[in-house]
DNA sequence: TTTAGTGGTCATAAAAAACTGACTTATTGT
DNA sequence: ACAATAAGTCAGTTTTTTATGACCACTAAA
């Protein structure tokens, strides 16, 4: 009767690994932001109050590499960069959606 | 054109209020085993390996007063303490539960 | 009255996450 | 060649979370 240990690695509760994704200051604002329309850092930037470069940037790093945005390079003028969610990310949006429901 | 600024305090997020009462190292952990029947301080800091009394009694403590734990004091014995899921926290189940159906 | 079990708290230390300001790279326009 | 704009990075500091070990309260049995 060798119960099996519950730790961090084993991961033993799968919502976990995905509400990870979410967590940190402002990623989940940013996700909700991405539902409406490609994002670009300098506008995160402006419209999140209290927000600093380092903090968003490192959220998009992160939230593109867990495969919920995409980030696209638009060669431009003085170079363009915008963040659209992915099909992983669209997958997300009924769930998000249960959320904001029940509040 | 007053572009209304997103901040920490308007909370202009719904989930973000949601996800952070499950934000924390075991609360995802502690609200699935909650989900198979009532926990007891102990038993919690038996099972889950590398976890510790202060953060465990803390993620009781907030799980509890966001409404998702219900604390019953049962006077036996050697006096038990068990959360239960509350309305709330049961309410959540669906929502938890596609969580885990996405990964 | 000492001991054991359960369920914690408290002060402090260590680790992780977030913030700050200076600096960097890339591109186009002058 | 130089400035301007966008999108960052980097080193260092502050703040927030977690972890550790000592200690406390309650109950009941020996």
């Amino acid at each position: 009767m060798t119960t099996k240990k519950i730790t961090n690695d084993n991961e033993t509760c799968p919502a976990q690994g995905l509400l990870k994704l979410l967590s940190g200051k402002w990623k989940p604002e940013i996700f909700r932001l991405a539902v409406n329309g490609p994002l670009r850092f300098s506008s995160l930037l402006r419209d999140i109050e209290g927000s600093n470069k380092q903090t968003i940037s490192l959220a998009l790093k992160e939230l593109e590499e867990s495969g919920l945005l995409q980030k696209v390079t638009i060669k431009q003028k003085p170079l363009h960069i915008e963040y659209y969610l992915s099909e992983n990310g669209k997958a997300l949006i009924p769930v998000f959606k249960q959320l904001e429901n029940m509040i």
